[in-house]
DNA sequence: GCACTGAGCGCG
DNA sequence: AAAGCGCGCTCAGTGC
């Protein structure tokens, strides 16, 4: 059974409608107030445990989570529409032509809350969301894209799994990170002294520039001017080309180490200091908004509060509730195993029998230097041609035939302008016109630069079926995750059998989840958590000669993961 | 005053 | 040791 969920005509209102799995209509639609939508969707969920079909998950599912209404399964239209447009597997259906034009996203839901950003047409825009004639109209046209194309079952893995991270991304933005803002004040008084008042810098971060002023004779110099930066530096003999940080270590000069030990509390104190304390932290959560499939490879983004860059330097700040902890679980070289898997490489395979793969290359063939196997493996993904990964291709592709030879295929269908897929059917996005007419120039100058530009789309395509395919698994994994999580019965595993009580998935960044779990249930998640894995490969890639362990660490504090 | 870009650096 | 992939955030600097 699905249930369509729609914009009403009425702004303030929403529509209803059951719908069979053949398409055909249970009852009449009902039109329900805003207000009262979660009760109405708790109703339906506990009656049919339907399939709710929305235009996206973010515009309707904060709303019912803020009601601590929770739904089982969804379609995210707007999010399988993305990866249906673009996907080689669809591209005879002529889905592309006739997809209704996305959904805007609802301003109300967002996490930033202070909505003191966003123009007035944008505003407007985000009032009106599909009404049910379009939803029932893209949901079949999805559908049947799906099923006319090359790989229906990849693609309908691939987009109930996408919904259901929707899900999951919404359930982690209201759960939010256990935050403890004492600590993390604490943390920052240390390192920074105490809170400035005004629009003035913390104590260290003045000395220290009083320091590199000194030492470059620079009396009025802003360190966080590159350019006088900069200058400063050449007028004290520092021959640096850039300001970044690995280009100055080279030099040994005391003004090194105060401008690296500033930019390093700069940072702190912008970035993820007090004042992210205020926007970002309140009743010791952390909440941010994630966004499913917004980097092209399929990967998450995340939007306001920057979740997916929060620094080792704070992380002590985020501290399980007493009576739970946190189960901190990576996919290990998650990348590699990927690449592995799709070049069907069984020598790589075997490499990667034990946990470590790296290790298992190093003893292959890199005399036992596991730190070689690793630069020149990520090399080979990421397309480096110079430096020690650069020099160590040469030995990767005798050892490995099969996966340098996939990523290169990859690389070079990227140089000639055409689209590469992943493993379940997400496909880069066309070159513009721009880049196609760019390739066929005359003069020498614009030739060069047109084989720039194809060398560096194909490490662009080259990197995108790997982290592409990595996504889909990590996309599975927590799909699966959230599944068995969900099946917990609730009485048996809880003391006080309050949905407060249960383990709950709140942080996740590209191949790492974290769980905030009651102490009684950190047996059986962890055990889920492997489980996941397992069946997220199973789903992937069927039954292969290569594992993708998961490193599980169980911690009061995240700084102590890893 | 606002929108945009580049530099720099945080994460994987 | 070197600088190859993907992001988001902040500030300085620039152009209107």
């Amino acid at each position: 059974m699905y249930a369509l969920v729609a914009s009403a005509p009425e702004n303030s209102a929403a529509t209803i409608q059951l719908m069979t799995a053949e398409g055909i209509l249970a009852g009449p639609a009902q039109t329900v107030a805003r207000s009262d939508l979660a009760g109405v969707v708790s109703s339906l969920e506990r009656e049919h445990a339907p399939r709710w079909v929305w235009d996206r998950a973010q515009n309707w599912y904060p709303e019912l989570l803020a009601a601590n209404v929770r739904v089982e399964r969804c379609h995210d239209l707007a999010l399988r529409q993305a990866i249906l447009v673009h996907s080689a597997f669809t591209a005879e259906t002529g889905y592309g032509d006739n997809a209704a034009m996305l959904p805007p996203e609802n301003e109300a839901s967002q996490a930033g809350s202070t909505s003191t950003q966003g123009s007035l047409f944008e505003q407007l825009s985000a009032s009106t969301g599909w009404d049910l004639a379009t939803v029932t109209a893209e949901l079949g046209a999805q559908k049947a894209a799906i099923a006319s194309s090359t790989h229906p079952a990849r693609l309908t893995l691939l987009t109930s799994a996408e919904s259901a991270c929707a899900l999951v991304a919404a359930e982690m933005q209201y759960e939010g990170i256990p935050w403890r803002e004492d600590l993390h004040r604490r943390l920052l008084h240390e390192l920074l002294g105490p809170e400035p008042t005004g629009y003035v810098h913390p104590e260290k971060m003045d000395e220290l520039a009083a320091t590199l002023r000194a030492a470059l004779d620079a009396p009025a110099l802003n360190p966080d001017s590159p350019q006088e930066l900069m200058r400063a530096l050449h007028r004290a003999g520092i021959d640096v080309k850039s300001t970044r940080s690995w280009e100055l270590m080279e030099f040994k000069h005391p003004a090194i180490e105060p401008l690296l030990a500033y930019r390093k509390l700069s940072r702190l104190f912008t970035t993820n200091g007090w004042t992210w304390l205020e926007q970002w932290v309140h009743q010791g959560r952390f909440h941010s908004e994630y966004v499913v499939g917004g980097v092209v490879s399929g990967r998450w983004a995340s939007r306001g509060g920057g979740a997916m860059q929060i620094p080792k330097q704070i992380r002590g700040a985020a501290r399980a509730d007493p009576g739970h902890k946190f189960i901190v679980a990576d996919a290990a070289q998650l990348e590699p195993r990927v690449l592995a898997a799709l070049a069907q490489d069984s020598t790589m395979a075997a490499a990667g029998r034990d946990s470590d793969l790296y290790a298992g290359i190093a003893a292959q063939g890199f005399g036992g230097e596991r730190d070689m196997a690793k630069v020149a493996l990520l090399g080979a993904i990421y397309g480096s041609t110079s430096g020690e990964s650069g020099r160590l291709m040469p030995q990767l592709t005798r050892m490995y035939p099969l996966a340098v030879g996939f990523v290169e295929e990859a690389a070079r269908a990227g140089e000639r302008g055409e689209t590469v897929t992943t493993r379940l059917g997400r496909s880069t996005p066309p070159v513009s016109a721009q880049w196609r007419a760019s390739q066929r120039s005359s003069t020498a100058e614009e030739q060069r630069r047109a084989e720039s530009a194809a060398r560096t789309r194909g490490r662009f395509t080259r990197n995108f079926v790997v982290q592409g395919t990595a996504a889909e698994w990590a996309c599975c994994w927590l799909a699966e995750l959230r599944r068995r999580l969900r099946a917990l019965p609730l009485e048996t595993v809880t003391t006080s059998g309050t949905q407060a009580d249960r383990p709950a998935m709140v942080f996740f960044l590209h191949d790492e989840v974290m769980v905030h779990c009651p102490d009684a249930l950190i047996e059986v998640v962890t055990k889920i958590v492997h489980d996941s894995s397992r069946a997220a490969t199973r789903l992937l890639f069927g039954e292969i000669p290569l594992e993708f362990p998961v490193n599980v660490t169980v911690v009061e504090n995240y700084a102590d993961a890893k």
